[in-house]
DNA sequence: GCCGTTTTCGGCCCGACTGTTTTCAGTCG
C-alpha cells in the first residue's frame, strides 16, 4: 500500500470520528498522522517491515496498530467500524466550505445524510430553522454545492497522481505485463482529473483483467469490456485500464492521451498527406522515441502531451512554432519555502541540504510573518536572528546560495506586516493574502494594490487564493491584477502545490501574452514537497512557458541582477 | 491518541471574523 493510500485512510478515519463526537485530540493526532504519514519519504510498507514505525514522532501505539493493519491485510477494523456507522454522504457535506463539523452533526440529526437532501432542505428553506444555521449560512450551502456540482465528479491532479502512480508500479511488476503507460488526461496534467486512464500491453488480455478484478482496490466494478476494466478506487476514482497489442499501442497512447480534437487534427493531416504509420517501434529504447516516431510519420516534431488541446497545436507544430517548453531541469532553485522556524516540518539545515541535492543552485527561506500566528509567524527579531543563521550558511558553501526571504501576510485592511524599513533588508519578499478570503472586492482590490506598490514586495504568492477543486478564488478582477502586477513589475507565483495550482495554467498563459515574469514555486513545508516543483512545472507547460518566462530558471548571478534593479525595471527581460 | 514527564495523567498552536445570537459558537487559516 502507497504511503498516500495509508495517509487517505487516516485522514478518513480522523473526520468520521470526529462526525461521531469522537475526543477532538484522538481526532487530530490520526489527522496529524496522516500528514506525518504523507511526508514520510520513504515507503511506509518498508518501515513496518523494519519494525521502525513507532520510532516516527507522532507515530504511537495506536496509529501503528492501524498503519500495520492497512499494510498487512489492506484495511483497517476501525475504518470498517467507523463506515458502517457514519453514512458515506456526510463526509461529502464535511467537505462543503462553511460547514464544519458541528453543522454536520446537526444535519445528522435533523435525519440529512446526504448532499441531495442538504440541497432540497436548503432550498425549501429549512435549514436556516436548525440551530446554529441562519439564512446567510444556508445560502453558502447552496453555493458550496453548486460548486462541487461544477467539480462534477471529478479529483483534483495531485490525489488522481498518486493513486495512478502506485497503480502504475503494481502493474509494471507484474510479470505478465509488458508495457505501461499512464494516458489520459492525467498525462495532459489536466488540473482535475475525470478518471486514470492506464494502458498496457500483456501476453494474454484476458487473463490480465480476471486478475486486476481481484485486486484489493477493485471492489466496485463500473464497467467492462473487450480488452478494458473500469473500476471505482477504494477512494472513489474511477480507474480505466485497457489492455492492448504491441502493434496497436503507441496509436492508442497517442489517440488516448490527446484531447478528441487533437487526435482529430492528426486524422485529417494523415489523410491530407495519405501518409501511413507503419508500426517499428519495438526497435526503440522507449515509449517515448516511439511515439516520436509516430508524429514524425506525419512529418510533425513531437507534441508536448500538455499541449494536446485543441487541436490548434498541430497547426503551429506544422509550421515549427510550438513553444520550446520549460523543463525540470531548467529549474535552478526554489523561492518560496518554510521551515521549523514558523509552520515548516523539516529545519533550515535540512531544506538547504534537500534543496542542495536536487541540483538546485539557491532558494529561498520565506518563513511566515508576525499576523499569522497560527502558523507561529516570525517576528522582526526573530526573522533578523533567522537573516543571521542564513549568512553563517551561506559563508560555509561556496557554490550554493540561500536568500534570506519572508512570505509576508497582507493585512485585511491593506497594512503589510512589516514596516518598508524592515523588509527592504530582506532578500526576498512575497506577499501574501491569507486571511478574510471572502471581502468585497473592493477591499481586496486595495489590499493587493498595497502589496504590489510596495517597492519591496517581490513576488506575489497564490495570486488568486483558490484551492484546487475546494475554495473558489477570492474575488478579485484577473485582468486588473495582471495590469497592475506589470506596471508595478511584481513577479506573478506558480504555487505548486497540488492543493492549489495557483495560477491556473490558463491564468498563466493570460500572464504570458502581458509578459509578465513568473516564478514557479513549492510552498514546501517539508523535505518530502520540494518534488511538488513538478506540479508547477506541469503548469508551466501547459500555459507554453519557456524558461525565459520563469524567474527560477535564471542563473543566481542573473536572479541578483534582476531583484536589485527597481522593480518597474523588472519586466523588461534583458 | 500522542507526548513527556514534576513517569501514568494532563495538556494538546490561537485569533479574527461571521453569522448566529443577545453573549457566543463555529469556521477558517
Amino acid at each position: 500500500m502507497h504511503n498516500q493510500e495509508i495517509a487517505w485512510a487516516l485522514s478518513e478515519i480522523a473526520d468520521l470520528m470526529d462526525i461521531i463526537g469522537e475526543n477532538s485530540f484522538k481526532v487530530r493526532a490520526f489527522r496529524q498522522g496522516a500528514l506525518i504519514v504523507e511526508s514520510i519519504e520513504s515507503p511506509v510498507t518498508k518501515l513496518v517491515a523494519r519494525n521502525q514505525l513507532s520510532k516516527i514522532r507522532g507515530i504511537g501505539k495506536g496509529l501503528c496498530a492501524e498503519i500495520e493493519s492497512l499494510v498487512h491485510y489492506e484495511k483497517s477494523q476501525l475504518l470498517e467500524k467507523l463506515r458502517n456507522e457514519v453514512p458515506p454522504g456526510l463526509l461529502e457535506i464535511l467537505d462543503l466550505p462553511n460547514v464544519g463539523i458541528s453543522s454536520v452533526r446537526t444535519f445528522f440529526k435533523a435525519g440529512i445524510t446526504t448532499i441531495e437532501e442538504l440541497e432540497e432542505m436548503a432550498k425549501a428553506r429549512k435549514i436556516r430553522q436548525l440551530p446554529g444555521q441562519g439564512p446567510k449560512t444556508e445560502l453558502a450551502i447552496l453555493r458550496g454545492i453548486e460548486m462541487i456540482r461544477r467539480r462534477s465528479g471529478k479529483f483534483p491532479i495531485g490525489i488522481a497522481k498518486s493513486a495512478a502512480e502506485s497503480f502504475v508500479h503494481f502493474l509494471k511488476n507484474l510479470p505478465e505485463v509488458n508495457r505501461v503507460e499512464l494516458t489520459g488526461d492525467l498525462r495532459r496534467h489536466e488540473e482535475m482529473v475525470q478518471e486514470i486512464y492506464i494502458l498496457c500491453t500483456a501476453e494474454e488480455e484476458s487473463a490480465l483483467l480476471e486478475l486486476l478484478k481481484k485486486h484489493p482496490s477493485a471492489t466496485h466494478i463500473l464497467d467492462e469490456g473487450a480488452g478494458y476494466l473500469r473500476f471505482r478506487l477504494t477512494f472513489g476514482i474511477p480507474m480505466h485500464i485497457e489492455v492492448t497489442s504491441e502493434a496497436e499501442f503507441i496509436p492508442r497512447w497517442v489517440e488516448t492521451t490527446g484531447t478528441e480534437a487533437h487526435w482529430q487534427a492528426l486524422q485529417d493531416l494523415r489523410r491530407e498527406q495519405a501518409s501511413h504509420y507503419n508500426n517499428p517501434w519495438q526497435s526503440y529504447q522507449t515509449t517515448e522515441e516511439a511515439e516520436e516516431n509516430y508524429y514524425e510519420s506525419l512529418q510533425l516534431p513531437w507534441i508536448a502531451p500538455e499541449l494536446r488541446d485543441s487541436g490548434q497545436e498541430v497547426e503551429k507544430a506544422k509550421q515549427g512554432k510550438l513553444p520550446k517548453l520549460i523543463k525540470e531541469q531548467d529549474i535552478r532553485g526554489d523561492l518560496h519555502i518554510h521551515t521549523k522556524w514558523s509552520d515548516g516540518v523539516s529545519s533550515l539545515e535540512e531544506m538547504v541540504m534537500a534543496c542542495q541535492s536536487r541540483g538546485y543552485e539557491y532558494m529561498a527561506i520565506t518563513d511566515h510573518s508576525q499576523s499569522l500566528h497560527i502558523a507561529r509567524g516570525l517576528s522582526e527579531e526573530q526573522l533578523l536572528k533567522q537573516k543571521k543563521a542564513i549568512e553563517s550558511l551561506n559563508k560555509n558553501s561556496a557554490d550554493f546560495t540561500v536568500f534570506s526571504g519572508v512570505e509576508m501576510d497582507i493585512l485585511t485592511d491593506g497594512r503589510l506586516d512589516y514596516p518598508d524599513e524592515f523588509i527592504q533588508e530582506m532578500d526576498l519578499v512575497i506577499a501574501s493574502v491569507h486571511t478574510s478570503l471572502r471581502q468585497e472586492r473592493h477591499k481586496i482590490h486595495n489590499r493587493i494594490e498595497q502589496a504590489l506598490k510596495n517597492p519591496h514586495v517581490d513576488i506575489l504568492a497564490h495570486p488568486t487564493g483558490r484551492l484546487l477543486g475546494s475554495r473558489d478564488p477570492y474575488d478579485v478582477d484577473i485582468d486588473w491584477l495582471f495590469d497592475l502586477a506589470a506596471k508595478t513589475g511584481t513577479v506573478l507565483e506558480i504555487n505548486a502545490s497540488p492543493e492549489r495550482l495557483d495560477l491556473s495554467a490558463n491564468l498563466v498563459k493570460q500572464a504570458k501574452e502581458r509578459d509578465i515574469l513568473i516564478a514557479i514555486n513549492t510552498d514546501a513545508h517539508d523535505r518530502a514537497r520540494l518534488g511538488d516543483i513538478q506540479y508547477g512545472i506541469n503548469n508551466a507547460r501547459k500555459a507554453g512557458l519557456e524558461k525565459e518566462d520563469v524567474l527560477n530558471c535564471y542563473s543566481l548571478k542573473e536572479v541578483q541582477k534582476i531583484l536589485n534593479k527597481p522593480k518597474s525595471k523588472r519586466n523588461s527581460r534583458s
